[in-house]
DNA sequence: TCTCGATGTAGACACCGTCTACTGCCGTTT
DNA sequence: AAACGGCAGTAGACGGTGTCTACATCGAGA
């Protein structure tokens, strides 16, 4: 059982998250989950946007441990597999993930998210590197490319699951989307 | 001048959202700036996502209409120019390109609406049929290519906007990121 | 025992979207 | 000319929201 109330609260925030969506995660209604008055949450938090973030960070760091427990030998084994790992996230915790990049709800430049976008665009960069280093699409940018392919694999997340394929593409032609592009990407 | 009312409010909708953005844009504040009362805009749409969708609608039809006048000889040339525009739309009408994508603020399944993602990757796929009529990339679905292309462009405006690349990447490395993204893809 | 900081409460304020009752006004019909 | 009906707009209310402030409680250290 969680006693500290700063935690209790992130604990609340984040179980509407997974059950009601972004929406659903106001002040108000983590407090009345959470078993306290609407006020008490400004106690811990500045804002709102505050305690998304604290969520938002905890969601990061998620994905940050499911990336790198990805079994590969090869770097090139390793880059798919991580990529592979991002669409799985964000398939399997789509609110969070909505969260995560909504920065009108969380302060992306408080301490805790401002290293989080760089981390991440730095970890595809090492990992492109190392590929790089073992005869893969030598001589570009890494950390250009890095930021090619994550976006790639950002906006087939986001095109899924926000509006736009969700009518227009059936569920395997999604998955067939992620192939062509991890093929485009990764020969 | 327009005297159109259900025009008018799209107008001042539209100058609110270019000015001040999406959070700026709330029944009321249009209806203030439109100079009319408070309950004056439900005359004419049935609520807030009602007129936002309208708004939207537009901004997708400029979208189609600035992508068809690029400049182009061959079918891969076309499908090059109209990535760019893509683009270029984008991080020219942020604030009206996060609207369009904004599901939790339109109705995307509005008659005016529930067409114009089909149609774009509709769109997307003949562009891509053509080029493959060239020579190029044949064999590949162009429908789940086309998705796959949108989605490396759409996550590339979408991460740059957003949170994602803003702090991490500086502005000439996001043109050269789609430089990459474009030669990976079109060679 | 007293004090003080951490925690929580309750009420207020200004917004917001939406609903409803009411008011003009203008063109058409009778 | 008079009556009508629908279109456009108004004004107030309701419940919801984030945030602020004044107040209460309670436990640990001096």
């Amino acid at each position: 059982m969680v006693t500290d109330p700063r935690q209790r609260l992130i604990a609340s925030a984040t179980a509407l998250l997974a059950d009601e969506g972004v929406e659903a995660v106001t002040l108000r209604r983590i407090a009345r989950e959470a078993g306290v008055s609407h006020g008490a949450p400004l106690r811990h938090f500045t804002g709102r946007s505050d305690l998304l973030s604290a969520v938002a960070t905890a969601g990061f760091a998620e994905l940050r441990r499911q990336s790198e427990e990805v079994p590969a030998v090869t770097p090139h084994e390793r880059l798919l597999g991580t990529c592979r790992s991002y669409m799985d996230f964000a398939l399997g915790n789509p609110a969070m993930f909505e969260l995560m990049f909504r920065h009108d709800l969380i302060d992306a430049d408080s301490p805790e998210l401002s290293g989080t976008n760089s981390a991440l665009l730095d970890h595809f960069s090492r990992l492109i590197g190392d590929a790089q280093a073992a005869g893969w699409r030598t001589g570009a940018d890494p950390r250009v490319l890095a930021a090619s392919l994550w976006a790639a694999l950002h906006g087939l997340a986001e095109l899924w699951l926000r509006g736009g394929l969700g009518k227009a593409l059936r569920s395997d032609e999604v998955d067939a989307a992620l192939d062509v592009t991890l093929q485009t990407y990764l020969g």
